[in-house]
Parts: structure tokens; sequence; C-alpha cells
DNA sequence: AAGCATCTTTACGTTTACGTAAAAGGAAGG
DNA sequence: CCTTCCTTTTACGTAAACGTAAAGATGCTT
């Protein structure tokens, strides 16, 4: 495994354009080293690009996304932001929760809908 | 409960526009009677609307949700469409259990971090 | 040197899911 | 009758998440 990416490289492996690579970027969701003009990506970029996918696929919006990263990198020390920080962590998982909720109703219907196609 | 609605009471019930219910009628997801000039809500269209809620809180867009809550209403005889009908059961199956598996992930990130913190 | 591949930035275009404003039609209450 | 409220249709506006040229820089290869 090398331990840098081109930004074709990452659009390849994870099957998007790098135009969609790009513009997380824009948004601030990716911030990559440059070798003078040319992106150049570390592991840690595709470990996040990894989790923006994921937030995806979850139907979260780039800016929850963001939030929600960064939450990763938040500051270790004062007290206040630690606070709010927890609380945020509290709000995401109760959203998650209910989604993971939805998402078992939703294939229960399917279950029923199934059984009764195939009688 | 009442066993017909107001397209405004369904809007304060789910807490939504009207502008949003009438969006889902534009998209043929909803297609309640008139009374007239007005729509008037069955309590099946109550369902039908809670089923699209639920499907946008997953991150389904409006046309995908269509074509999960068509699948109640498919044809119940024809052999070809209920195979095509189980193909499509299958898929999304595949996705909404890729999805809950990347909402427990994002979860146990959120455990990792909410614990990381606390310390 | 010329061509090709891959990178870059800039910027307008597109789709989805509504928001928002305009104009008009009943129906109910004072 | 007038106002107010709720409804309707029509239609332009908007934010998000990219798509899609266009035009130029850089390096490798033949």
């Amino acid at each position: 495994m090398p331990e840098t990416f081109t930004i074709s490289e990452l659009a390849k492996e994870f099957d998007i354009t790098t135009r969609t690579i790009r513009h997380y970027e824009d948004q601030r969701l990716l911030i990559p080293q440059r070798d003078g003009q040319h992106r150049i990506y570390s592991n840690k970029d595709r470990v996040r690009l990894r989790l923006i996918l994921r937030g995806k696929r979850v139907g979260f919006s780039l800016g929850e996304i963001k939030e929600i990263i960064d939450m990763y990198d938040s500051p270790q020390g004062e007290a206040k932001q630690t606070q709010l920080l927890l609380t945020k962590i509290q709000q995401r998982r109760a959203q998650l929760q209910q989604q993971k909720k939805d998402i078992e109703d939703i294939l229960h219907e399917l279950e029923r809908i199934e059984k009764s196609v195939s009688d």
C-alpha cells in the first residue's frame, strides 16, 4: 500500500470522479498537501474520503458530514467546547438511531411484500 | 381519528408545508381524491405520506421512494412482472443493509470519539 | 520537437426538492 | 357586503452536489 495518492488514484479506487473529490475540497472536507501545483493525498486523507462516502450513503449532506468529521479533530482541552461536542454527538446518535429504525421498518415492509408476492 | 384529512391537517401533523405535500403529488407519490377543487386525503394517503417521509429520512430520492411505494400496489398476477419486482426488492434490501452497516459504523466511531473526549 | 497523459483553475449547466410570491376562488363570520 | 381564512394553480427562485466544457501547465516518451 503506497502512502500517498494522486487524485485519479483515489477517484478510481472509490469509483467517483476527480471533480467530486475537488468539490469535497471546495467544501473543506478534504485538504490535501500540494506538490507544487498537484494535490497529493495522504492515507489519512484517504480515510477521510471513505468516511465522506459512508456519510453520503446514509443520506447526510456534505455540511453534516463535515460536522461529523470535524468531531475527530476537535479540541481536546477546552471544557466548554467539550460539552458542546458531547451534545452534538448525542444529537447525531439520536438521528442515526432513528434512521436505523426507519431502515429496519422498510426492510420489514419489503419482507411482507415479498411474501405476499411469492404466494 | 377522522377518516379524511385536509392538506393543512396533514401538513401540521407531519410538520411539513402544504407546498411539500403538493410537490409529492406532482411527482405522483400521492394522488388524493378531490372534493370539487379541494384535495381530500384518506387514511391510506396518510400512511403513504408517512412512508414517504420515512424514505426521506434514510436518504432516498423521491424517485426511489416512488419505486418502493409502487411495490405495494404492484400487479399480483403476471409472472414476469413478479420476477422483476422480486429482483428490485432484493436490490433495495442489499442497499438498505449496506446503509444499516454504515450507520452502525458511524455510531461506533461516535462512541470512540465520545470516550476519548470524556477522558 | 511534438504529442500525449494527467494535472490544474474557472465557470456555466443540470437535477432534485422544495421555497416563495402572485392571483383567484369559495365559505364562514361579523 | 366585506373581511378573513383556507384552498387552488402557475411560475419563477434557490441551495446542494456535482457534470461538463474550456484552456492552460507540466512531465514523459517517441
